[in-house]
DNA sequence: TCTGGGGTCCTAGGACCC
DNA sequence: TCTGGGGTCCTAGGACCC
């Protein structure tokens, strides 16, 4: 029987450190990636005026990722860039390049399947690998039981580097539940290996968020009824955790404090569902702003479209999501008799979608998504099926 | 002038069918 | 006429993750 053997390979600061490559003089200065900003001309030097500052930015967006620097001084991903700003107003902020950071992940993905073919894509900068198999992962040193495995990552970690030029940090258990955590005790360019037997010295003392999958409302409940680390969940009556949490949610508790977790690496999944939002630059009315919403509602759609053409499928259902300017949001949606990837016919669903909607309250945010995706060649198509009517809204 | 964009999974009620 | 379950689909919302 083989020891099983997962890794999550997380890389470091992924955005911010592809950026650093291409400035290499903005080593070891406060760096922040988010807004909509266009670079300056040329390659000024770190202190030169010419870089874009958190000070000066104007208007919404959040961080996406920040380096190590910036983050001493109080900013991370998520953070509003108009709160970061007061925090730190020297910062250089620079434009996401969603291109650039695709074509590192291609790179580094494609090296380290070179070494562990069993992938599964958590996004653009983390993966598991199923190690177990890898040739001598399984192979024990006297004076270190896992000396195998352990080579093989370091095998992992010196093939991103020399593909990207870029580190990343590893964690190696018997699990992806505890991979995840361990990839993230040794940041940057750290390596993390522990079994079943080190859960309570090593896991137990963390707080109880930093299981994937307790996100802040779980947290805070936890926190109410007295449990703040996973030694103390892993303490709890299972009985009692299941009547306050529901018999499933608090089996997965109890399991995950205790470190079980059976979840295989998956190397492919069917996409459920697509969607494109996006924020308005100022907050805009259903009625008096309905001329703009209707353009954005057709932008959208297309946007839709053109995803599904551009991996050959269509969808059954299609809805539409408002972000009201209080945030409260709203979802409509409504399943079409023909599956489709026509632009026009999806506007023309998710328009029809919304027929209930608040009118009142101006929106800041508006979205499409399609879900029930099905192959395209294993439907006929349907856009001559397509019928003209008035619409309800926009 | 707080708070992006793209996803997955779960729950829950009502319709509808057997 | 009244009383049942179970299963699936549709819709809306919410938690969570990267």
């Amino acid at each position: 029987m083989l020891q099983r053997w997962i890794a999550h390979l997380d890389m470091d600061a992924f955005y911010a450190s592809v950026e650093l490559l291409r400035h290499p003089q903005l080593q070891g200065q406060p760096v922040v990636i988010g807004g909509r900003r266009a670079l300056p001309d040329g390659e000024p030097a770190a202190d030169s005026p010419a870089w874009p500052r958190l000070r000066d930015y104007a208007g919404r967006g959040v961080i996406t990722t920040a380096t190590y620097p910036a983050r001493a001084l109080g900013v991370h991903s998520g953070m509003g860039l108009m709160k970061a700003a007061m925090l730190a107003p020297e910062a250089i902020l620079l434009p996401v390049d969603f291109d650039r950071y695709r074509h590192f992940s291609r790179l580094f993905k494609a090296a380290v399947l070179q070494i562990a073919p069993v992938m599964e894509d958590r996004g653009i900068d983390e993966i598991y690998l199923d190690l177990t198999e890898v040739p001598g992962a399984q192979e024990a040193a006297p004076q270190d039981p896992h000396a195998g495995v352990r080579a093989v990552a370091q095998r992992l970690k010196q093939a991103v580097r020399e593909a990207t030029g870029l580190s990343c940090s590893i964690g190696v258990t018997p699990n992806k539940l505890l991979s995840k955590l361990a990839s993230d005790m040794d940041k940057p360019d750290g390596l993390t290996l522990f079994t079943l037997a080190e859960v309570p010295l090593r896991v137990w003392p963390l707080p109880a968020s930093r299981i994937n999958g307790i996100g802040p409302k779980a947290a805070e409940r936890l926190r109410e009824l007295g449990i703040e680390t996973i030694g103390q969940l892993a303490a709890a009556e299972p009985g009692w955790l299941a009547g306050h949490f529901g018999s499933r949610q608090g089996q997965w508790l109890h399991d995950a404090a205790h470190g079980r977790d059976e979840r295989p690496v998956v190397t492919w999944r069917d996409p459920k569902s697509m969607s494109r939002e996006t924020t308005f630059e100022r907050n805009l009315h259903p009625r008096h702003d309905r001329e703009a919403l209707g353009v954005l509602l057709t932008r959208l759609a297309d946007q839709v479209a053109a995803d599904l053409a551009r991996k050959q499928l269509v969808a059954r259902t299609v809805g539409v999501k408002l972000r009201y300017e209080d945030f409260r949001i709203v979802t409509r949606s409504l399943t079409m008799p023909q599956p489709t990837a026509d632009g026009p016919t999806l506007r023309r669903w998710a328009a029809r979608s919304l027929r209930d909607i608040d009118l009142d309250r101006r929106l800041r945010l508006m979205g499409v998504r399609v879900e029930g995706l099905q192959s395209a060649d294993a439907v006929p198509d349907s856009s001559a099926l397509q019928v003209q009517e008035s619409l309800p809204l926009f």
